[in-house]
DNA sequence: TATATGTGATACTGCTTCGTGTCAAATATG
DNA sequence: CATATTTGACACGAAGCAGTATCACATATA
């Protein structure tokens, strides 16, 4: 009984040919992706642990080997969905990074169009989120800033030495955020009626506007 | 047995003075100012019918005297809130309807100054009602729009006959909108850090650049 | 005083969800 | 084949809340 007392503790052992931090990794990102889905689709509150379990092919007991409550999965879906929103955007904009009018419009372009193709993660990050901001207000100044940052950085090169000062330039670009994102929740909440270019074109005079202001454009 | 069978139905009696309908009333009123309170510092949420009751002192019973769930008392006092932040910003952008740039600067001041000094009542019609909204997309398109209207109202004496066009214009109105209450969402989750005055001076400059667009400001 | 209605406190049912625990089947190792 | 671990299905207790019902007390009217 001493001798082989440990029969071969056999961490990590594998199943299905695959490692257990592989294992567990798949499970987590199916419980992510289940959980973007049913959030987004459902809403938040409407949304329980177990539908996202079901959702995902797993048991609960899976769900709090990768969570420790609902409110993770709801942070962390929006930090991986607000990731690929921004991703998208700055990938159709960086054609464009010399001619502002250009960069502007492709950028808000895809703005647009992603929350129209994917009107479940849209609903996620611009509606859902909400819930949990109220009570983590880190997030707002974390992840949502990124975006905020993004039309910073973009802007910053066509900017003269004018000097109009970082903070007035945040309120600025936060505000502009503010602009689509509202436009966004509006679109979402009445079915897309309203056709893409019209929510381009208003937010395109919003963008011209500041430019002017910021003495980048005519 | 029957001569006095009906004896007396004493419909809509009188009591502490006062008569049923003017009891209900007030009743109603104080659930109302309950929910305002409990909800926009709690959260909707994290609010429950008992609480509201509680804090209304009243029991149960009267809170389904007057609404027949969470949400309606939610809608309701969405409507109430944001029909007393309009009233306040209205008021004190009243006497600069000849002068724009005081015009928008007397109303943005109002509208970030409410929040500070009623910061329930903006989470309340800012954050919370968004757990609401998801579901009732009708609101999005009914009491909201009054901002919108609101702004579009304001703007439209200044208006050259360039006819930029009515579906343009009011993109750009909701897309300030929610340049607004973008910036307050994230001046409320950060605790009212930044200074006032820094807001608005941003804040107008986005509205500045959108006059000028519009061909009101130099 | 007697009766009817308004009021407040509280109990109760039914439902849902969370978070944990149990147990048997499936898959690995020796 | 024997043993250990992984997995899936499900059960269980605890908690919270919605919505309704009950009962005693307060206030009105006759």
């Amino acid at each position: 009984m001493s001798t082989k007392s440990a029969p071969t503790p056999q961490l990590s052992g594998k199943y299905a040919g695959k490692a257990a931090s592989t294992r567990q990794a798949e499970r987590r990102q199916k419980l992510l992706t289940a959980g973007i889905k049913l959030i987004g689709r459902d809403g938040y509150t409407a949304t329980s642990i177990d539908a996202i379990c079901h959702e995902a092919g797993l048991t609960k007991r899976y769900f709090y080997e990768s969570f420790s409550n609902s409110d993770q999965l709801l942070i962390e879906s929006y930090q991986t969905v607000t990731q690929e929103y921004l991703n998208t955007i700055m990938l159709s904009a960086r054609p464009h990074l010399n001619d502002p009018r250009n960069l502007v419009r492709a950028g808000l372009e895809q703005a647009f169009r992603y929350v129209e193709e994917n009107p479940d993660k849209a609903r996620l990050i611009m509606i859902e989120a909400m819930s949990v901001r109220s009570q983590l207000g880190r997030m707002y100044g974390e992840s949502y800033n990124e975006f905020v940052e993004l039309l910073v950085g973009f802007t910053r090169p066509f900017l003269p030495d004018d000097e109009l000062g970082d903070v007035l330039l945040a309120v600025m670009a936060r505000g502009a955020v503010g602009a689509i994102i509202h436009l966004c929740q509006g679109w979402i909440a009445t079915g897309f009626k309203q056709p893409v270019h019209e929510l381009v074109a208003g937010t395109e005079l919003i963008f011209d506007g500041m430019g002017r202001v910021l003495g980048i454009l005519a």
